[in-house]
DNA sequence: ATCCTTGCAAATGATTTGCAAGAGT
DNA sequence: ACTCTTGCAAATCATTTGCAAGGAT
């Protein structure tokens, strides 16, 4: 918790009860979505509202707190800011696991020397384990 | 404008004048949003419709003639389907361009084993050259 | 002739905004 | 004290739907 307090003032940002519980509960979930975090936050914290996450994802993204997961077919996810890495999406369940990138990748050759790069998305959609 | 007719007959969809004029533009541009597909297609055909345009995109989608982008920050684009390619997206234009995807990768090994894998999505995000 | 598709307008759903009260520094 | 943030309700924007008329096979 003290971690996120760091995280926020260092952004600028107010470390108030709402954006501590919205990055717990996203860091506990590793990937959610809007809905999904309002409908846990409400668990335990009724009043806080639906425009106030909007607000907050919004803030929390411009000062790169945050990432967006824009996903096929359906509302992004948001997750934590870390390093780039895969997401393993499950179009059955919805389930998004990570995956570190392949060291062997030379990432910096995806993209040619006129274009500079500030960071990748990476996204394999199919069918997980469980629900083969 | 005779192939996409056949495309269409092959998925089950009858060849109307919106749809093709949907594809024709959609092939034009590339890559393409709603609202810029209707801004371009409200210029030769002022009544096609919004909704016209909403019920085929995601017809089409269901039928595999056209595939989603979603884009970080933005709305989705979508694109004629095609193999698997990278986009490389310029956040500041929000000009969006293909790149083939090296050979040299094990895309298949970038999943584990037990996830069977069926489409991927490479975005490369940064600055092209003329917004440098 | 039949069934699918269109275009309109209305309905729904998602996101944003304005503002007064309250909380953080 | 000052400024930023919250929560509510209203406003806006995006997308979907129902239905009667028109078009494709």
């Amino acid at each position: 918790m003290n971690y996120y307090i760091e995280i926020l003032k260092a952004s600028g940002l107010k470390a108030t009860v709402q954006r501590l519980t919205i990055l717990e509960v996203m860091s506990d979930s590793g990937h959610i979505t809007i809905d999904g975090l309002y409908q846990q936050i409400n668990q335990t914290h009724p009043t806080l509202s639906l425009a106030t996450i909007y607000k907050n994802i919004v803030m929390m993204i411009e000062k790169k707190v945050v990432v967006e997961i824009p996903i096929v077919g359906s509302k992004s996810y948001y997750e934590l800011k870390k390093q780039d890495h895969i997401h393993i999406i499950c179009k059955e369940c919805g389930d998004v696991r990570d995956k570190e990138i392949d060291p062997s990748w030379h990432t910096s050759s995806l993209a040619d020397d006129t274009f500079s790069l500030s960071y990748m998305q990476i996204n394999l959609y199919g069918t997980c384990l469980e629900c083969q």
